[in-house]
DNA sequence: AGGGTGAGTTCAGAAAATGAACTAACACGG
DNA sequence: CCGTGTTAGTTCATTTTCTGAACTCACCCT
C-alpha cells in the first residue's frame, strides 16, 4: 500500500498520519504553535524545501488543521494560522516532546514547561476524564480493539 | 536540509520525530502497542512494503524503541518487542488518537477505551503533575523558548 | 532605476518507496 | 527424499517524492 493511501484505513492513528503523518508536518505545527504565521517563519524554522513547506500548508488547511488568511491587500499577503482543531494537536506535541525529553538520549536544553495556573515547573501527565487517576497502558482497556487495518 | 539530516537539530521535537517520524513508524508502533510482535503480523496490520517495514524496524531497534528478540533457535526466529522507551509512546499514541476521534471526521468506530482502575469510559487529559489540574496551550509557559531550529 | 520583501512555483537531479519475486533455514507429511 | 509451508527477510526495476537553486509576481522604498 502507498502512504498516500493512509487516509482510506478507518483507525484513528492512521486517519491522524493521514492529515499530520507526513515528515516536516510536525516541525510545521511545532512552530506554528510556538507562534509563527509567515511561510518564511516556517521555512527558516523547520528548514525544509520550499517546496514541501508549500505543498504541507496546503494539506494542512485541507484538512481543517490551519488556515490561510491574508492580512494585507496591497501587496498580496498571507499568513498561515491554527484553527481550532489545530490547536487541540497541543496535548500531543507537548506529550510527544516531554517523551523525547525523558526517554531519548539528551541533545537539546530542558524546556522549562511551567503551569501558570499553579506557578510550577511540571511534567505533562496523561489522566483519566472520569477519576482523574493516572493512566497507564497497564490500565487502559479498549472495548472493541481491531488489530487490523481494514476494520 | 534533508529529512534524514533531522536529528542534528537540537529540538525535542525533532529528536523524537529523528526517531519516530518516518512514514509507517507510528503505526507499527500502534500495532506494537496492541501486542504485534512479528514481522508478517506488523506487514499485514500496516500494509507498508517489507522493504520499507524491514529498514524501520531496524530503525527503532538502532534507537532503543524496540528489540529485536530471537524466540526459536531452529529454525531461527525472532520477534519485535517494545523496550521501556518504546512503551513510554503510548501517551503520546493515546493522545494522538483521541485528537482524531475527536476532531477529525469519523471515518472510524469510537474506540471505547476504558480505565480499569475506576471502571469508566474515558477521555485521556492533560494534566500538571504539580496540582494535579488541566494543562492547557494557555496556561503553559516555557522558561526559554526557542523558534529557530539551530538553537 | 535598482534593491528589497513575502510568498510562492518550476525544474532537473537525487533519494526513497513500492510490489513482486526471490532467498534462507528449517518443519512436517507422505 | 520430495514437495509444501512458515517466518523473516533481501533484491531490484519502476514509480513517486524530495531537494536546492533559481525564477516569478506584485508590490514598496529610495
Amino acid at each position: 500500500m502507498r502512504w498516500s493511501e493512509i487516509e482510506t484505513v478507518p483507525c484513528p492513528v492512521a486517519q491522524a498520519m493521514a492529515v499530520i503523518g507526513d515528515s516536516w508536518t510536525v516541525l510545521i505545527l511545532r512552530d506554528a504553535l510556538r507562534g509563527a504565521t509567515k511561510f518564511d517563519e516556517f521555512q527558516t524554522a523547520t528548514r525544509a524545501s520550499r517546496a514541501t513547506l508549500s505543498e504541507r500548508l496546503s494539506h494542512l488547511v485541507e484538512h481543517g488543521v490551519m488556515e490561510k488568511v491574508q492580512y494585507e491587500a496591497h501587496p498580496p499577503r498571507h499568513e498561515y494560522r491554527l484553527t481550532p482543531r489545530g490547536r487541540a494537536l497541543q496535548p500531543v506535541l507537548m506529550m510527544l516532546s516531554h517523551w523525547s525529553e525523558t526517554h531519548l538520549p539528551v541533545k537539546t536544553r530542558s524546556t522549562g514547561r511551567r503551569h501558570t495556573t499553579c506557578g510550577h515547573k511540571f511534567s505533562p501527565m496523561v489522566t483519566c476524564s472520569e477519576c482523574g487517576e493516572a493512566v497507564t497502558p497497564e490500565t487502559v482497556s479498549y472495548d472493541r480493539t481491531r488489530i487490523d487495518a481494514k476494520g
